[in-house]
DNA sequence: ACGTGAAATGCAAGCGATTGCATAAACGGA
DNA sequence: TCCGTTTATGCAATCGCTTGCATTTCACGT
């Protein structure tokens, strides 16, 4: 049988209003009855039950993470099971749980978010390299639920007036330019992916490429699918090809680690010299760049801070606070390690 | 303002008992009165709160997921967010929702797992690859609060009463072995890792290498750390000498694919050809394993099944069923590629 | 000694559902 | 026509906690 606030009151000889106020310290209990009746609760191992203080508060203490639905793709899953730490390592201090969420039921469609809103399951959402649908903003919105969304550039058409938090691609595609910029003259290939982000990175390298003197022309596009096996094959594939027509590139971008990691495989067991020939810059700054020979030189994303920010900034709107909305781009790092 | 059952009372001019049966279909209900009622709720957009309902019924709709404290270590990662990601595919189909937890807080060291329980925050708990101590696992028991192991070798001596759904490693080793010693006779190099699976998986690799008729003086064993690193490094460095000092290896398992790809990359590089000199074999069977060059030939661990199984006996214990406790070993698979 | 304000505590009404029990309506049989 | 069922519905208590307001107690100033 749990234990509730009436058996602790029975027990100290109180009313159950005492109680509720000793534990919530409320400034009315005078110090000493707090400190007895606190005791008393300690020692009985009273809990509050969470149903009934979230029916009386209609708050529960808990928030939604809302993952994309993609989320168990390979390429984006090494990524954001760090971010899920990180954001339960920051709102475990301030004793909120996470319960995570696909954005919809993948059986029937519904949206799990205006379920969990409609049912006042959840205070607040955090929203992880999501859209989200004008329904479901508006039912957020209507019911006061705030939401924070986070690894997600802004698109102003959607959410104008919500907070965003976000690596800086275009500062990212700056750094990886001035990367294989150092490496002197020469044609690079740039393998982008389907994806506002990833036009934001192509957008910096670009710009940054022009700032620094050297023709659009000679730079290459190609978009791959974020995989491994699309850098040991395309990736690697053109690299050789123009090398042994006699153009070859002194530089590749891959947009993602993974698509640079299976680049450099290939180009090793090719025999083409990493970075003396050609030089490879990664982003996201996986684990396993670290490691793998050569160690990959690559963009790191800041996701540690972004999701600090984000979380914090929830935590504040949990709070009541109502403050301006921010669109937030953290700046990445240039991981300038073997390659 | 959230709608309410007495909402939907005012409006059908019924009592809001009427509205609370006719919403949870319960059989006093005349079909005809039950429409008409469902049709107003959905036309008002009502949903249960989930808070009050948790009240009067005594249950949440959610489930605890404890997932290790190492959750973070890369190499335990990409297999983890595969896990979820199965789990909440199998508990979304049944309306339970999932709230992801740390056995217990980074900062303060209690337990987060009793603060749920006796917040009566949960239903029932998931337990990923994790032990539970004696506090826990009684909290748990007195609140009545159902669990099961996942992905986590039985020990008899903790919860012997416990449910445990777990890769057959026993199995997993064998099948490794059988990989191996198709490539004739030779030395092989046996890299393990600290865990009791890690046991299991040596043990059944040294009893199929003996019912082969292998002596075990061939087998060389080393503990690595389940990094790609140690694979590249260690592993790779003792393939190479071994060859060089005229006794080569002629097989290598790596029980982490991670161990594995470092290694089969460093080969690559030394110019070491796999299979036809050394035959490598992994563990886990990662996605990446698949793109790498080349494949990777790996024992895969049934995820799926596992987590499947295992999320359906928790529906069942939620369900109010109190069958025996079980302790399954599902069989892995030998995913026989290119090395 | 008495009125007064502050401090401590309790009462009881919610919060939004569920559900046992009571009641009312409808129906069928004699 | 009347009674006993059956069927449909409502009343009100309950789940555990919070909190506005009322009440009690006490110290203090006059």
């Amino acid at each position: 049988m749990p234990v509730t606030l009436k058996d602790i009151a029975r027990l100290a000889g109180v009313s159950t209003s005492t109680v509720s106020r000793s534990l919530n310290d409320s400034p009315l209990i005078p110090d000493e009855t707090r400190r007895v009746i606190q005791r008393i609760a300690r020692e009985q191992g009273f809990s509050f039950n969470a149903s009934a203080r979230g029916l009386s508060l209609g708050q529960t203490g808990t928030i939604a993470l809302i993952f994309p639905d993609y989320f168990e793709r390979f390429s984006i899953n090494l990524f954001f099971s760090s971010l899920q730490s990180h954001i339960r390592n920051v709102l475990e201090r301030a004793q909120v749980d996470v319960l995570v969420a696909f954005p919809r039921s993948r059986t029937t469609g519904e949206s799990n978010v205006q379920k969990l809103v409609m049912a006042r399951k959840i205070d607040g959402m955090l929203v992880v390299n999501n859209e989200m649908d004008r329904a479901d903003q508006d039912c957020l919105r209507a019911a006061g639920i705030p939401f924070v969304f986070l690894h997600k550039h802004p698109e102003d058409t959607l959410a104008p007036d919500a907070d965003y938090f976000c690596t800086d691609h275009v500062a990212g595609g700056r750094l990886a330019a001035q990367a294989l910029l150092s490496s002197g003259a020469g044609r690079v290939l740039l393998v982008s992916a389907i994806g506002e982000e990833f036009d934001a990175r192509s957008e910096g390298f670009f710009s940054a490429w022009a700032e620094a003197g050297r023709s659009k022309t000679d730079i290459d596009v190609v978009f791959g699918d974020c995989s491994f096996e699309y850098g040991s094959g395309e990736v690697a594939r053109r690299v050789v090809q123009a090398r042994s027509f006699g153009s070859p590139y002194r530089g590749v971008f891959c947009q993602t680690d993974l698509m640079a990691l299976g680049t450099l495989q290939a180009l090793g067991l090719a025999g083409v010299e990493v970075p003396s020939e050609v030089r490879v810059v990664g982003y996201d700054d996986i684990e396993l760049g670290k490691g793998f020979m050569p160690a990959l030189t690559t963009v790191r994303q800041p996701l540690q801070e972004i999701t600090e920010l984000a979380c914090h900034r929830l935590l504040e709107l949990l709070g009541g606070a109502r403050p301006a909305p921010e669109h937030r781009l953290i700046r990445p790092e240039l991981m300038l390690r073997a390659t």
